[in-house]
DNA sequence: CGAGCGATTGAAAAGACTCAACCACCGTGG
DNA sequence: CCACGGTGGTTGAGTCTTTTCAATCGCTCG
């Protein structure tokens, strides 16, 4: 295990780079650094939960987490998987109202935190944040309408080939290591189904399977079964 | 048809009151009125496309405009249906790239249009309406993800009757008025099984078919079979 | 009047879910 | 050290849902 419970500079903050903080003057990342705190979280502990009042945001230091939601019969449907320099949580802050999605660390994280009050100071004294975030939740929303024409439109095998090309580059190098239920519920079905056409997809050569672990071998063709 | 081509002032406006731009002085309503361009749409037309370059932002003072993705198969899926003073188009100009979805009006429609360089002009020198937006952005998220969840994890009946209850506060009023082809691209099912679940749920006493048009008769049976 | 489109129906096939059982692994406590 | 219990993973079989395909109907428009 590489982390563990330690102070993080955002000036040398690697995952910074590729955040909504990217652009941050020197200056800006000084305060920036002045306003946070730091936590390790281990695995699959919450970060923060549906109908819970936001207070502050969450910066994904390194790590994954899951953001789902749940489902009338309580079953989570995962929405997004963020990873190193993701910012989670100021969403709601901006809707002035819950949470509506819980999100839970996948593996070791390391996530600090803003709270709200310095998050929106910042916000109205930088203008090159506040466009970021609206790119940002343009981009989201272009994604959940991809997601919600899969959901409705595609068959399960699809929807899976099109998961593991996701989960993928979201692994990079290392192979997709998420539960059989996780990755059910990411994909949209029960279990044993996709367990089934994990299989399938293992005869057909695109995928090798390490026990929990999953590595990719045939993007091309996970590519034509997802449909495109 | 009440409507036909005709400049509307925005000062008059009675959708803007509903809009992002509900909180405009009246200076900036001035402002508002001078920058933007007005036309009438007849029925099943195009208001933008997926993949385009978006030029501006579209203001809609009447009418309803369908907002949807094509999948693979080029079938389309109604991601939303806006109404009268909701602002459409201007996700994409954030992002800086193509139009993500389409949108194609349900009705005569009265469509303001407002350009790009103007729109973003408004949108340095307004805190108001840069809070407005973020606030709306947020609540749009939240709301893809409810469409994600229900897709995923609905049944095509569920789904419907969600489907039908929300479209009921969308025509308030008026009875549904949608071809059974747009219906069930809303839905996200085959024609043919949303009408055979529209049978059931009129045989039901949920809903009255007055031919094309659809009556909501229970609400509250509606919620329970939507599951909740 | 005939073409054409949207709506509807029927029947069969495919897809997905449920339930129940079983397996494999892992950590615990005796 | 090993039996035990628990959790997550896997398999099989049956059922229900949903899709697909084909055909018909009703209406509007030229």
């Amino acid at each position: 295990m590489n982390s563990n419970h330690k102070h993080i500079t955002c000036a040398n903050c690697l995952s910074r780079k590729s955040s909504l903080f990217s652009t941050f003057s020197d200056s800006q990342v000084e305060d920036l650094n002045h306003h946070k705190s730091c936590a390790f979280y281990a695995k699959n502990q919450p970060v923060f939960l549906e109908d819970n009042l936001p207070r502050g945001v969450f910066c994904l230091n390194s790590g994954k987490v899951k953001v789902f939601k749940r489902g009338s019969e309580g079953k989570e449907q995962i929405i997004h998987i963020a990873v190193a320099g993701e910012i989670l949580g100021y969403k709601a802050m901006f809707s002035g109202d819950l949470y509506k999605v819980s999100a839970t660390t996948l593996e070791e994280s390391n996530i600090c935190f803003i709270s709200k009050e310095d998050f929106l100071n910042m916000l109205d004294s930088n203008t090159t944040l506040r466009n970021n975030i609206l790119k940002e939740l343009s981009i989201e929303l272009g994604e959940r309408a991809v997601s919600i024409t899969n959901m409705a439109q595609k068959s399960v095998r699809e929807r899976l080939a099109f998961a593991l090309l996701m989960l993928d580059s979201i692994y990079k190098e290392e192979a997709i290591n998420l539960s059989r239920e996780d990755l059910a519920n990411f994909v949209g079905t029960a279990t044993e189904n996709l367990i089934r056409l994990l299989k399938e997809l293992k005869e057909e050569g695109c995928i090798e399977i390490h026990v929990r672990k999953i590595e990719v071998l045939d993007k091309e063709k996970l590519l034509r079964i997802s449909g495109k």
